[in-house]
DNA sequence: AAAACTACCTGAGTGC
DNA sequence: TGCACTCAGGTAGTTT
């Protein structure tokens, strides 16, 4: 579910509620996701949260003695609530803070994770990352030209490559390329150093005003006060298909593009 | 080495 | 109502 945009609106939402506070308690109600939780998280009890920050997709709390680093995965969600609220299905880890309030984290399909690390820049998720996009020193045409050189890959594919750049999913993949100009299915060592200056912009672009929006809610995406973000309304092309191209009138088409749908205007897209 | 595919899991929606 | 089926915002790991 969430993409870059929606797990910043997360940071965003909770960091204040966790930065400065002593972890009182940690639940782990189901250990079961993508991989089992560590018994260890339970050694951060009583320390207090001195930072909170991303890095990608990863969100990171970071004690003195170490960091949890969390993944929301395709359906997860955090939440700050009441102790006393009632637990909800899918509720599998919680965080009870020195502010008497408490951090949830739901997530039905259970394809995030939550990890330990001393070191969290050098665990090996996030050691290999490419750069944040929004980061326009680390992250723009010249790297993109160069990390293309001779792959034949979807250019699609290519910037969902978390090696490549970070944060850009399925969703943001196809609304930058449609404004850039870019079919999906180009390969990406066939993209132009020009298209790709497009295309660096339009990523920026779009994640940025996502997260000005609170983050786009297609189905389930909530913020930590169990609230959507609006940014579906601007979405372009994303879940258009056969309806009119709000650029020159043609009709978005739906392919599939490793293994997930793909949005764009032939005429416009080249 | 790079590209393509598989697997993990639940829930919502559709068509019969 | 129920069943069978498809699809969903991610990504590590395996196979080709």
């Amino acid at each position: 579910m969430p993409e870059l945009p929606e797990v910043e609106t997360t940071l965003r939402g909770v960091a204040p509620h966790l930065v400065g506070r002593k972890i009182v308690e940690i639940t782990v109600r189901d250990r079961r996701l993508r991989w089992p939780v560590p018994d260890s998280v339970h050694d951060l009890t009583g320390l207090k949260i001195d930072s909170a920050r991303r890095r990608g997709k990863y969100l990171i709390f970071t004690t003195r003695a170490a960091s949890l680093i969390i993944h929301l995965g395709m359906s997860g969600s955090l939440r700050i609530v009441d102790p006393a609220t009632a637990w909800q299905k899918h509720d599998h880890f919680a965080i009870l803070l020195g502010s008497g309030k408490q951090l949830r984290l739901h997530d039905p399909r259970r394809f995030g994770c939550v990890v330990l690390a001393a070191e969290p820049d050098q665990h090996p998720l996030l050691a290999a990352l490419g750069p944040e996009p929004l980061d326009d020193k680390a992250f723009n045409a010249t790297h993109l030209f160069a990390a293309s050189h001779g792959k034949s890959v979807a250019v699609k594919n290519f910037i969902m490559d978390s090696h490549v750049v970070v944060g850009v999913g399925n969703i943001y993949a196809s609304e930058s390329l449609f404004i850039a100009g870019i079919r999906p299915t180009r390969p990406a060592g066939k993209v132009t150093r020009t298209a790709f200056e497009r295309l660096a912009d339009a990523i920026r672009q779009v994640l940025g005003a996502s997260i000005e929006a609170g983050g786009t809610t297609l189905r389930d995406f909530l913020n930590e006060k169990g609230e959507p973000g609006y940014f579906a309304q601007s979405l372009r092309v994303y879940d258009r298909a056969g309806q009119r191209c709000l650029r020159c009138g043609g009709t978005v088409k739906r392919i599939v593009l490793g293994q997930r749908s793909t949005y764009f205007c032939p005429k416009c897209q080249k």
